[in-house]
DNA sequence: GTGAAAGCGCTAACAC
DNA sequence: GTGTTAGCGCTTTCAC
């Protein structure tokens, strides 16, 4: 490997160029009132030096970086991973770079991944995923940047999810419609409460409609070595209270369902129909055939970025706002009428 | 919204503890030879003006980033959403955080999101997943800052990956030992070429060293709305050419052949062996119960952060390092003895 | 043990 | 149309 040859600055360019380092500046950003002839000659000296404006510099003079800071919960969820890269794309093609913080759930490297990209003086803060501490969380970021929740939800910052409640109606009214008697809720504790409450809330409301009674599970996320033991335990004990079908929370958690049912040689959906929330890639492979609520990925990304971007460009003021866009149902081969 | 306070900066601090700023900055970075009586004082000060040192400043002067590019082809594809999450982890834990560029496979977003990279002074490149454009990308790179290849290759930085050509051997002898005789090798073009070149070799080396043909395909990538008719007709290929097993290069498209499989009616393993490579997450599930060989994604992300951090910090030095890893082959459902 | 001062590479007034 | 200059917030000599 080469020794590393520094990077060509301003003022290499200038002398380069023969000029002076406002004048390089000038032609940089484009601004107008430059000769076209000395406008050539500096591209020129752009070119032969491979100039490239150092960030660093430009951000520490302007006060201001383009730099987003997104939380990830698990980039190992593909909900989580799908909806980065649409924030990757989306940040991208608004002129924003992305650092990510994948925290895993541990508190402790939240904070400090958060404080880390505060250092870095990220523009904005995007939570895809709620923070588990709110109170720290919000001590580091409230105030200094704006930050909007992504599929999450907080009253200081700004929202932009699906509409999680009529979402949950669909799926729960698609399996009163096939003929389910005994619905189950069930709840993945990775998706975010304040979404999880709201998929609750349509659940039951539907549920009740009908005067079914509600039934809500909660997955265990134990250690690695005794999930599968611990899912195992969650189905049967959907099955004891001779539930015929599941609405969970989101696909991840539908899937494990699937998984536990197929070890345990519970068919999907003769005895079982499972609806999830999300529409993962994966869901739509012809092996999981999920039946699902989607999010419409690209623009909740989009529209997140665009929210952010408002917010640090000084196009958005005043109070949090809070957008919602609709959901789809999408009906798939894990869901049928009850066995009669 | 609250309006954005502006960040406390080391002076506010130095006049807030009636020291000077590079005092302030002494107790910061650790120095030791302060009073402790003042650096008690510093402390307090810090605390009150909730001051965070501005890395934009620090990383300028010091000229040197503590950030980490990483180039990234697909998010959505999990074996590179789980490796860009080890990544980040092993980063972290160095004290480096980390940029994505997510290119998607285009050539132009691939270099300008490098170019983007380069102007943050990222301190080094991870490319996980190939740069299509190697000439352009390098022409980015190289001589600036150290660039390593994780489970890809170039011969102009570091590289780290697994034994490519070793475990496509493993996939290859076992499907052997099960007594196929026309066994094809299926390559993804999101496998990266070099990687790609291995495996194939891999396979080529025992199908011939027990007398078979080899046979290779190609899965085509076309627009998003044909897809699933070309990869049927890939199948129909395959099937056509009698093959009772096929090796793909990655996970990604070896659970694409299932699913095409399954669409077909065609029955894994009875009728088709199928084999992947990597071991994502899903490949466990017991709907997908895939036989494929396992890729170390912890230590893999770990050694690429582990090498490039020794080369950031001058702790190596000379010539491209390539490094490793023992691959190990996890047998699953989805391979089994032809029919007679 | 502490402070003064120079300067990292850039932008943005303001002069000319 | 172009150059001069004063910082942005830090680190890092070098005096004291």
């Amino acid at each position: 490997m080469t020794a590393l040859s520094k990077h060509a600055t301003i003022v290499d360019v200038a002398r380069e160029a023969g000029v002076s380092k406002s004048t390089v500046s000038n032609v940089i950003r484009g601004v107008k009132g430059v000769a076209p002839e000395t406008r050539l000659r500096v591209r020129e000296a752009i070119e032969q030096l491979r100039y490239r404006p150092n960030l660093l510099a430009r951000h520490l003079v302007q006060q201001r970086t383009t730099t987003l800071g997104v939380v990830i919960g698990d980039l190992g969820n593909p909900f989580y991973a799908e909806m980065a890269k649409h924030i990757e794309r989306a940040a991208a093609g608004r002129g924003y770079r992305v650092m990510f913080c994948n925290t895993l759930g541990d508190q402790e490297a939240e904070v400090s991944g958060l404080e880390s990209l505060m250092e870095h003086r990220a523009a904005g803060i995007v939570f895809l995923s709620h923070p588990t501490d709110l109170v720290q969380v919000r001590r580091v970021v409230e105030g200094h940047v704006p930050a909007v929740f992504l599929t999450c939800a907080a009253d200081w910052g700004d929202v932009v999810s699906g509409d999680d409640e009529a979402g949950a109606e669909l799926a729960t009214e698609h399996l009163i419609d096939l003929g389910h008697k005994r619905i189950a809720y069930f709840a993945d504790p990775i998706v975010e409460d304040a979404a999880d409450r709201q998929r609750e809330a349509g659940y039951r409301r539907v549920v009740q409609r009908s005067s079914l009674a509600a039934t809500v599970f909660h997955w265990d996320r134990p250690p690695d070595e005794l999930q599968q033991e611990a899912r195992d335990r969650q189905l049967d004990r959907i099955l004891r209270n001779r539930i015929t079908a599941v609405f969970s929370s989101n696909d991840y958690g539908a899937i494990e369902l699937l998984d536990c049912a197929d070890r345990l040689g519970v068919r999907v959906p003769e005895d079982l129909s499972v609806v999830g929330f999300d529409d993962v890639v994966m869901a739509g492979l012809a092996r999981i055939n999920l039946t699902t609520v989607r999010q419409p990925q690209p623009e909740l990304a989009t529209l997140a970025v665009e929210t952010i971007a408002a917010r640090v460009e000084g196009e958005l003021h005043g109070p949090p706002q809070r957008k919602t866009l609709g959901l789809k149902l999408i009906v798939r081969g894990s869901s049928a009428a009850p066995r009669t």
